[in-house]
DNA sequence: TCCCTTTTTTGGTTTAGTTCAAATTACCAT
DNA sequence: ATGGTAATTTGAACTAAACCAAAAAAGGGA
C-alpha cells in the first residue's frame, strides 16, 4: 500500500540530511519540513514502527533499506519531474521546484517510465542533482562547495541547491549555471564574498551564493 | 485559500450530476464518491456554511455560482489532463481516467494553461466530455443516449462515459470512438440490445453498453 | 563533577475526514 | 390519514497529522 505524502516526506528528509552528511535529528527535520519538533518526534515513531528507519530515542534517524527504497523513488520522481517541467513543459529553473514537490507524490509509476523515456534516461536534474535510476542506483553528484575551491583552479559547475528561487533566478541572469566553466580569482577570508571568471566576465559573489554553488573538476572525461 | 482535495471532489461530484439531470442527492454523492452517506452530510454542511452549495436538510444539494465555479475550475483540469495524457503522454483511452482523478487536484495555473496550449486549446476530452474554458463556459455536450437514437437514423458518437476501463478498452478494439459514424439498424425491446452498423461492419450492443454512448447528429457544420 | 542550555520527548488538544449505529424525516401506497 | 420503507441526519468515535507547553535527557564548560 502507498504511504502518506507526509510519511513520503519525511523519508524523503532524512535521505537528504543523510547524503549531506548531516546527522536526521529531530530538529533538522522539523526545519527543512517547516514543522514543530513535537510533530517530527511523532512521525519518526511512526516510520520506526514500520521499519522504514531505525530511531533511537534522542539520537536522531537512519533510514532502513526499505525507508531508502522509498525515499529514493520520489526523489526520482521529483528530479524528473523537475527536468521535465523546464525541458519539455517549458517552465523556468526557479519554477520547476514548487511545481515537482507537489506532483512527486501523485503521479504512477507509468508517469514516470514515461518522462524517464521522453528525456531520454537522464542523470541529473536541472539544478545538478543526481536522478536515482529506477532500481535505486543514485549517481555521483558534485560536492565540492564553491567556498572549498581553490583560487586560480578552473572547475565546472556541477550543483546548484534549489530552494530558494530568487537566487536562482539572479544566477540565471548570470549564466552561474550547472555546465558553467569558472575560474576562483580571489577569496576574502572570514568566509567573505568570492571572485570568479566566466568567460570574459568577472563576478564577485557572497557566503550565501557561494554556500549553494558545488563545483567538479573542470570536463571530466 | 486552496479547498481540500475531499471538497473539490464534492463539487465536482454534485456538478456532474447537476448536468447529468440528476438531483445531488446525499446518496448519489455517496456512491460516486464510494464514500458513507453520513459523510455527505457531514460534508454537505461545511460546503454550505462555505457558500458554496445550497443544502437544505433532507433536499438535496446545488452549487452556487462560486460553487460552480470552483467545479468547473476541476473538471478543466481533469479533462485537459486526459487529453494530455492521451495525445501527449502516449497514454491509452481507458488509462487516463484513473491518472488525471489524482493529478487533477495538484497541478498549478501555469501547468494548466501550458498543457491547454500545448493541445491548441481543446474542446472536448478523449471521451468526448467538454472542457469548460478558464473563463467557466462549458462547450456542448452530446446528450442523446444511444438507445434513444431511431431505428435507420444515421449519427455520428459524440461522448462515451469514462468510468470502465474493460468496457474502453471493447470498444476500442471495436472502433466506437468518440467521432465515429454509425447508423441504427435494429432495436430490440424492453432495454435489449441494439445493433448499429459502421462502415462495413455491423454490432450487436448490450444494453449496459449503449447507455453509456451518446450521439449527435452527423458532421454538423 | 554539576549546572545550564539545547534538544528531544511526552501529554493533552485540534482539525479534517471518515465510519457505524441509531434516530429522524420524507414519501408512497393502501 | 397512516403506516412502512427508504433516504437522510445525528451522535459518538476513530485515524492521521499537526500544535503547544511542560517534562526529561544530553552534552559542554567551569
Amino acid at each position: 500500500m502507498r504511504l502518506s505524502q507526509a510519511l513520503e516526506d519525511y523519508l524523503k528528509v532524512i535521505y537528504v540530511l543523510e547524503a549531506d552528511e548531516e546527522k536526521a535529528t529531530t530538529t533538522r527535520i522539523a526545519q527543512a519540513l517547516e514543522v514543530s519538533n513535537a510533530s517530527v518526534t511523532n512521525m519518526l515513531k511512526k516510520l520506526g514502527g514500520m521499519n522504514l528507519i531505525i530511531h533511537e530515542a534522542y539520537k536522531g534517524a537512519e533510514l532502513t533499506p526499505a525507508g531508502r527504497k522509498i525515499a529514493l523513488e520520489i526523489l526520482r520522481h521529483h528530479r524528473l519531474l523537475e527536468l521535465y517541467l523546464k525541458e519539455i513543459m517549458g517552465y523556468s529553473w526557479d519554477e520547476v521546484h514548487e511545481e515537482a514537490e507537489k506532483l512527486e507524490h501523485h503521479i504512477s509509476e507509468q508517469f514516470e517510465d514515461r518522462i524517464a523515456e521522453l528525456l531520454n534516461h537522464p542523470t541529473h536534474d536541472p539544478h545538478g542533482d543526481p536522478i536515482p535510476s529506477k532500481d535505486g542506483v543514485m549517481p555521483d553528484k558534485a560536492t565540492l562547495a564553491l567556498y572549498d575551491g581553490k583560487v586560480g583552479a578552473s572547475y565546472r559547475i556541477g550543483r546548484v541547491k534549489d530552494q530558494n528561487p530568487e537566487l536562482l533566478r539572479y544566477l540565471e541572469t548570470l549564466g552561474v549555471l550547472p555546465g558553467a566553466e569558472i575560474c576562483i580569482l580571489e577569496k576574502a577570508p572570514f568566509d567573505g564574498p568570492v571572485t570568479i571568471q566566466m568567460g570574459a566576465e568577472t563576478f564577485t559573489l557572497g557566503y550565501n551564493i557561494i554556500r549553494d554553488i558545488f563545483l567538479i573538476p573542470p570536463s571530466p572525461q
